[in-house]
DNA sequence: TCGCTGCTGCCAGAATCTGACAGTAGGCTG
DNA sequence: CAGCCTACTGTCAGATTCTGGCAGCAGCGA
């Protein structure tokens, strides 16, 4: 194996063990011995990978993650920039600086023409709309990770408000806003509520009883047939 | 300058030049003798590269896009996923094709973990509208590539129908439908057609007489300001 | 204190890479 | 057809890089 490939392996090798890794470990891995792995692991950190190391603990490989060498057709490049410059539009904050982030990269590394042909294909949104967030989308997210409850008050389309206990599983954009997709104690239901319409919004440390892959798929099943059918 | 940054640097210096290079040039440019030009055009083409060579002509890349290796944080990844999503859902048919090919290879090298956390963020967009596309969407790529004219009939939303001969520059996402942006010869400003309401589309041999860069930036402008001011 | 770990410098042998030369084969032009 | 340019392969010796082992220092936890 080539010493190229071997970096890339190792950085896998990384991502898969997800807690510190000895480096002698890791060299098991490779079949190379530990003080090869230590010259590789510099390289990758010359090159910009986050990989940290302590003493008496091991590796570790910082959030961030590296896309390996991807063959893509000038379609499949186009799509990507120009989803990418959706999102960017998108009133959601950390995900529209991150679009941003992503296609000054990807731009950086674009040859001029293919560059000149994708300015040609625009995005006629308007701007972002002024759409405050009231909450921290930071806490939605964990607590889906995590399978935890949300708790929160809601002012529905109507302006009626209400107290809820959520079981959230999903995050997602509809049309302009953002929407907590979740499993709500009170109505025994699938709901969605807008982020913007949230309030007090608070983490319950409790575990919801059932795994958030299931309640999406169970989720996704009520929106493929339409309602009353 | 090793052996691995030289590949990268080799695949860039072909895309530059579009048209066929001798091994001899490429050699020169990186300062590498032709054997080692063609041992490194070998391990590229191992690699998977679409590089092809042709005795009398050169070496041309053939179309198709390689990223190098990138790194980004979870955030910009899942930015770039959920950009790619949406315009998988797009009526574009090609551009929606592409878009599910890029996510496949995405998908294929990213991590559980962080394919888990993907999955809770959703699209709520309903299914994709039936927007028959009644024109060729190649053929206006192909014009605005190549800068030149187009003519139509176009029937706009009052249903008063029309012949128009534009200088089409971008080809844009509006809502659900895609667009022409170009100046109109006959109104004398930009304009923009959606193509579903485009028939007869016919190229036009004469190349129009102005930069679709510089058109594209002075259509920039103009949205920039609201009408009339 | 000890053990485990990260990390660096050094060195000799192994592996790889590199350039040069020679030769084959294919396309283009005249 | 000949002549030229080009892609491509084989071979080989020297240069370069890579690799593993050793020694030693430093930080952390028990």
């Amino acid at each position: 194996m080539s010493r190229s490939e071997r970096l890339l392996d190792l950085i896998q090798c990384l991502r898969r063990h997800r807690r510190p890794v000895s480096g002698h470990v890791l060299a098991d891995e490779l079949g190379i011995s530990i003080r090869t792995l230590y010259r590789d692991i510099a390289t990758l950190q010359g090159q910009g990978a986050p990989i940290e190391g302590e003493a008496g603990l091991g590796y570790v490989l910082k959030p961030g993650f590296m896309l390996p060498p991807l063959m893509f057709s000038d379609e499949e490049i186009e799509a990507i920039v120009l989803g990418s410059r959706w999102v960017a539009k998108q009133p959601d904050r950390r995900l529209s600086a991150a679009a941003a982030n992503a296609l000054a990269k990807i731009a950086a590394v674009l040859p001029d023409d293919l560059r000149d042909d994708l300015d040609a294909s625009t995005l006629l949104v308007g701007p972002p709309a002024e759409v405050m967030e009231s909450i921290d989308l930071g806490l939605v997210r964990q607590a889906i990770r995590n399978e935890r409850k949300l708790a929160f008050r809601y002012r529905d389309a109507g302006g009626a408000a209400s107290r809820r206990v959520v079981w959230p599983f999903a995050l997602g954009f509809f049309d302009k806003v953002r929407v907590v997709v979740a499993w709500c104690e009170a109505r025994q239901d699938f709901r969605h509520f807008r982020t913007d319409r949230i309030t007090d919004l608070k983490p319950i440390d409790t575990r919801y009883p059932r795994r958030r892959q299931t309640m999406l798929k169970e989720w996704r099943a009520t929106l493929d047939r339409p309602r009353g059918s």
